[in-house]
RNA sequence: CGGGGCGUGGUGUAACGGCUAACAUGCUUGCUUUGGGAGCAAGUGAUUCCCGGUUCGAAUCCGGGCGCCCCGACCA
C-alpha cells in the first residue's frame, strides 16, 4: 500500500476527549474513529491489526477442535426467557429494540441461549459429544459508563466459544486445553510475557471462573501475581479461604493492575437443563449436556498490545499483529533517481509475498520518521541517497536496536529471518 | 446511576460582559530546504454544542437540554 493513497493521515494532537493511551495514539496514528462513547470505528489499519488478532484467535481455536459458526445479532427473547434471563433485572446491561408494536427483541449480549438450542437441534447421543463452537461476532452492551478508548465499549467484536461435554472430567479436561490456546494467542498477540491466568469469582455458575489478565497500569482489575507460579487471583476472591485452596501465600503475591484480555467460565448445566440440551448415555439415561463458555474480546486485546508495548514515540506492533509486516520509507527529496529505486523495492517486495507500507510521500525524513514510529509497523526499511550510495537500503526494528545497511541480495533472506 | 470537570475553525488552545473571536497545527499556492515533525510569504477555514433568558451589548452571566472525559457504583 501506498502511503500517498492512504485515506487516513496521523495528527500531532489527540483529539482532548480522550485520556486514554489506546485511544490517543490508535486515533493519532489514524486506525480508529471514534463514533461516539464506547463506539469506534475500524479505519484501514486498525482493521488489518484486528484482523490479524481475529486470524490469531480462529487458528487456535479451530487447533483446539472449534467449529466456527455465525450466529444472528438479532435476538428471539423467547428462549432467553425460557432461562430466566430476558428481564432487565437479570441482566441489566442489555440493548433491546422493537420489531413491531409490543414485539421486543434483543441485540446479542451473549449467545448461550440460542447456540444451546441450535445444538440441541443435531445432538443427543453421548456420541454426540464433546464439541465446541465458536463465533467472532458484534456484541452490544449497554455499558452505564464506556472508558478507557476501546478498552470497554457499548459494541464490540467478540470470540465467543462454547463447549458441550458429557461429564465433569470432560470440562475439565477441554478447560485445560482452551486455556493453553488462549496462552498461545495472547503469546502470538505479543503480550504473552504480561499475561497471566487469574481465579475471578464465578458468577452464579461456579466457584471460580479463569481470567486472563495483562498487567498494565491503566487496567481496570487489580489482581495479586504469584509470579513464580505465574497465576494470580483477581481481588474480588481475595480472601484466606481462597488463597489456601490455590496454594498461594500472601508474602508471595504482587498487588497489580491489569486488563482482562479473556476468560473462561464453566456454565455447568445452567442453561443445558431450561433448554432440554441432553443426551443419552450408554446406559439409555437421560443427562444434561455440561457447558463452558470462553471469550475474547478482539478490540481489547488491541487496546491492551497498544496500552502494554508503546513508548513516547507511538504504537510498537508486534509482528503477527502488525498491520503491515515492513514499512518502507523514502528519503528523496524530489530525486528521481531514488523514488525509482524506492518504487522498484516496493514492488520486488510486494511481489515476494511481503506485506508492505510505502511511505512515497514527497515529504522531509524527519516528518516521515515520526508518522512511521507512531505507525509502529515493527521492521522499517529506508531509501535515500545515503543508503545508495552505501550499496542497498537501511533495516530497522521500531522496537530499537540494530540499524544496518542491507544490500539488496541478502534483503528477502533478512526480513524472513 | 451518584460526584467532579469540560464543550470555541478539521485538531490543540486563547479571549475582563464591549473593536472584525486570537494563536498554533492542518489544508492550498509559491519560493527555499531535504536523515528526525525546517524556513519565508500569501491564502483557506467558526452559526463559539442546542434552546431559552438577563443586558444597549453574551463565547463570556443565568436556566434547561444534549454531548464528552474522569472518580465511584456496576460489569458473563
Amino acid at each position: 500500500m501506498r502511503q500517498s493513497q492512504l485515506f487516513t493521515k496521523t495528527r500531532k494532537h489527540a483529539p482532548k476527549d480522550e485520556v486514554a493511551k489506546n485511544a490517543q495514539l490508535l486515533i493519532r496514528a489514524g486506525f480508529i474513529h471514534k463514533e461516539m462513547a464506547g463506539a469506534y470505528s475500524y479505519l484501514p489499519l486498525g482493521w488489518r491489526v484486528l484482523k490479524n488478532i481475529e486470524r490469531i484467535i480462529r487458528e487456535e481455536m479451530l487447533a483446539i477442535g472449534g467449529q466456527e459458526v455465525l450466529m444472528t445479532t438479532l435476538q428471539d427473547p423467547e428462549i432467553w426467557k425460557t432461562t430466566g434471563r430476558w428481564s432487565d433485572d437479570v441482566v441489566d446491561n442489555w440493548f433491546k429494540t422493537e420489531l413491531s408494536e409490543g414485539v421486543t427483541l434483543g441485540l446479542a449480549h451473549s449467545h448461550e441461549e440460542p447456540l444451546t438450542r441450535i445444538v440441541a437441534q443435531y445432538a443427543s447421543s453421548y456420541r454426540d459429544f464433546p464439541k465446541a463452537i465458536f463465533q467472532i461476532q458484534n456484541k452490544f452492551r449497554r455499558e452505564l459508563r464506556a472508558k478507557s478508548g476501546i478498552l470497554r465499549g457499548r459494541e464490540f467484536i467478540m470470540k465467543d466459544m462454547y463447549s458441550f461435554v458429557r461429564s465433569e472430567e470432560e470440562l475439565q479436561a477441554f478447560h485445560e486445553k482452551c486455556t493453553q490456546a488462549y496462552l498461545r494467542i495472547f503469546a502470538r498477540a505479543g503480550i504473552g510475557a504480561q499475561t497471566f491466568v487469574t481465579f475471578a469469582s464465578g458468577g452464579s455458575f461456579s466457584k471460580y471462573s479463569e481470567e486472563f489478565q495483562t498487567l498494565c497500569g491503566a487496567g481496570e482489575d487489580t489482581i495479586y501475581l504469584d509470579r513464580a507460579r505465574k497465576i494470580a487471583v483477581n481481588e474480588e476472591v481475595y480472601v484466606d479461604d481462597v488463597l489456601q485452596e490455590l496454594g498461594l501465600q500472601k508474602k508471595d503475591l504482587e498487588e497489580e493492575k491489569a486488563i482482562e484480555v479473556g476468560n473462561i467460565f464453566k456454565l455447568g448445566t445452567r442453561f443445558s437443563e431450561p433448554l432440554g440440551l441432553t443426551f443419552t448415555d450408554e446406559s439409555g439415561a437421560q443427562k444434561p449436556v455440561i457447558m463452558g463458555c470462553y471469550g475474547i474480546g478482539l478490540g481489547r486485546l488491541m487496546g491492551a498490545i497498544v496500552e502494554t508495548l508503546s513508548d513516547e514515540k507511538g504504537i510498537v506492533w508486534p509482528k503477527e499483529v502488525a498491520p503491515y509486516e515492513m514499512h518502507l520509507v523514502s528519503i528523496a527529496g524530489g530525486n528521481a533517481d531514488i523514488i525509482a529505486e524506492a518504487d522498484r523495492l516496493y514492488d520486488l517486495l510486494s511481489e515476494s509475498g511481503i506485506e508492505v507500507l510505502y511511505d512515497d510521500r514527497d515529504l522531509r525524513a524527519g516528518e516521515k520518521f515520526a508518522d512511521a514510529d507512531l505507525i509502529g509497523i515493527p521492521t522499517r526499511l529506508v531509501v535515500s541517497e545515503k543508503t545508495i550510495a552505501a550499496g542497498g537500503a537501511e533495516l530497522s526494528a521500531r522496537s530499537g536496536g540494530r540499524i544496518s545497511i542491507v544490500p539488496e541480495s541478502e534483503l528477502l533472506e533478512r526480513i524472513r529471518c
